[in-house]
DNA sequence: ATTCTCTACAAAAACGTTTTTGTCAATTGC
DNA sequence: GCAATTGACAAAAACGTTTTTGTAGAGAAT
């Protein structure tokens, strides 16, 4: 009963202390000054239950993390620092973020999250991250006009709105690299192939090639998970066969740890004998040795982008097809990969 | 207006709909069973608003992240593990996790938004990580009366219920280790002295001296960020000493990892000429050259317990002063060091 | 002088629940 | 056979806002 108590405490009705604080113009500067004074002297804030079951805005925007499989690690560094970009734009704005896990053992988890943020309206918009070439998240937030951002893109026919680095153009980029060093036995260390970023990448990989009039070797496509354990798996498996390829483009610079890990069991030094490279230019990536050729894209800028994307969304000031940004990435050249 | 819908739908009055999907007794169980089924067929869910303005429960744990630095990385991976853990507990309960940033920028900000948290009744519990010696955090949730659990401890006299994996011993540990190897100029990369937990690693540290009638050299104990780059360049600055020490402790794998890179530097092979270790057991540690060796705390595990100590709080099977969890940690030896 | 338009405020309905307090019939206790 | 208890449901108040509608008075227009 917090405004009423500010009212009868200003003699005032309920009614104008709401308008003022919430800038009516139907109200007197001074009386609305006097509100103000007092209000901010007493504490008062106006209970979020109420103005949500009033408004119908909950000031929210829900994410649903992906879990990174079994180790319980649910954000890799990349999604750390994205969401605090998200955080850092939404926060000025008095919006928070409502973050709910899915592990990767239910996938159909991750759907029934969704549908209960916005059926059970525990939020006003949402960020669908690692987006999937078919993605149920994004066709469940279409149909119920929520707005929503991605993080990456999808197959949806429907416009919606999305915010990607340029992932096709960072692998073409270092594929391009290695390719000018004469390397042609390449190998490509793919993320899990139903999603987007992951067919991306491997586009951008062939494009390289095709480009010079060359075609990869689709025996050196190998697919698996993101993380050090993943590329140090897939590496080993790659380093047995007769003949080994030169270069190894990784998709994330974790695997491009755990591949150099996997080279160096072999006794290849790499940089020299072989080259590995990344993408995402973590910290990690630059003090591993050698130190880590990757690609740049800007994780906490790209965080805020998405937050200025949904805060256009939830003021009405942009559509969803207004909203397409690709963002550029940068090489980052180091020592992990040279002349074959 | 849903559960009006749903009471003229079953042509039974509100309250009994209420009551049946909340549990009451008094309610005939056939009844019961009819609403739960069409409650079910026609997707109602309570409007969390209205729950919440009514009940004054929010269903949602705030917690509030430190970032790292102006990198924007707002969450280390320790950080993303843990809270993995933590929202794995709470999601089938129903309760979410509401998150936000503060800038290490704007300290008092900090304060500011977990008073916002509290006052304007967001949360019904919060989480506060990171805890420093003295931290205001604890003392402003301590004068609410808000539940919440820390993941650290801090100086408050007050009880409070808190879990924190076992800094101490982990640091005894892996300096016993060294010392045992016959490593006698030890040094301690430490965290921020701020920090409650870079206290008790600095314990452990000295302990392990203290033990067998030995005192570590205090012009060997450097204080920085945990980081890859803050390691680094606190190892820089210790390799170019005369004598230089012959093992770094260091206070995180992170750090660990810049440390070895800044070894590398100076033409050091680690595990070799010189000895370095870290904290944490991130995946980064197991792929690093040499392997790193390290303690394992387990923070997954460890989000849960604080899950579950969130949701006792909340229940109020539980008083702060019942939950004091001193988490065991495990030393991980690998490669990185070795006899002097 | 009468009506009209503003200005500044107030009354009251509404948002969708939960919870307290009833109520009525059926069962039990003596 | 009558009061007391119990079982199953309903009425209504309350939570703290926002927003729609209303109204009294002051000045402007005719």
């Amino acid at each position: 009963m917090s405004i009423v108590l500010l009212a009868q405490d200003l003699k005032l009705s309920i009614s104008t202390v709401s308008r003022a604080l919430n800038g009516y113009t139907d109200v007197a500067p001074e009386t609305r000054q006097r509100i103000m004074d007092r209000a901010k002297q007493i504490g008062y804030r106006a209970n979020p239950g109420a103005r949500r079951l009033k408004s119908g805005k909950t000031h929210a925007v829900g994410v649903v993390l992906p879990a990174a499989g079994s180790t319980g690690q649910f954000v890799d560094s990349m999604y750390s620092s994205l969401l605090g970009g998200v955080a850092t734009e939404l926060e000025p704005a008095e919006y928070h973020l409502l973050a709910t896990l899915h592990t990767k053992q239910d996938a159909d988890r991750e759907s029934a999250l969704y549908e209960n943020f916005i059926k059970g309206s525990w939020v006003d918009a949402l960020l669908i991250v690692r987006t999937r070439i078919h993605d149920p998240r994004v066709e469940l937030a279409q149909k119920s006009g929520i707005p929503f951002v991605t993080y990456g893109r999808t197959e949806s026919p429907e416009p919606y709105a999305w915010i990607d680095p340029d992932n096709e153009r960072a692998i073409h980029l270092i594929t391009a690299r290695q390719l000018e060093f004469g390397h042609r036995r390449i190998a490509f260390l793919s993320g899990p192939s139903e999603y987007f970023f992951a067919r991306l990448r491997r586009q951008g990989f062939e494009r390289a090639f095709s480009e010079r009039g060359l075609a990869p070797d689709p025996a050196l496509i190998l697919e698996g998970d993101v993380t050090e354990s993943g590329g140090h798996a897939l590496c080993r498996s790659l380093l047995v066969r007769h003949p080994a390829p030169t270069s190894i483009v990784c998709s994330t610079d974790a695997m491009a740890v755990g591949a150099i890990a996997a080279c160096r069991e072999q006794g290849l030094t790499v940089g020299q004998d072989i080259s590995v490279t990344g993408y995402g230019n973590t910290s990690a990536s630059a003090f591993c040795d050698p130190p880590l050729t990757t690609v740049e894209h800007e994780t906490f800028a790209n965080g805020r982008r998405v937050g200025k994307a949904l805060l256009r969304l939830l003021r009405r000031e942009a559509k969803p097809e207004d909203i397409h940004e690709l963002q550029p990435v940068v090489l980052v050249p180091r020592k992990s990969d040279g002349r074959v």
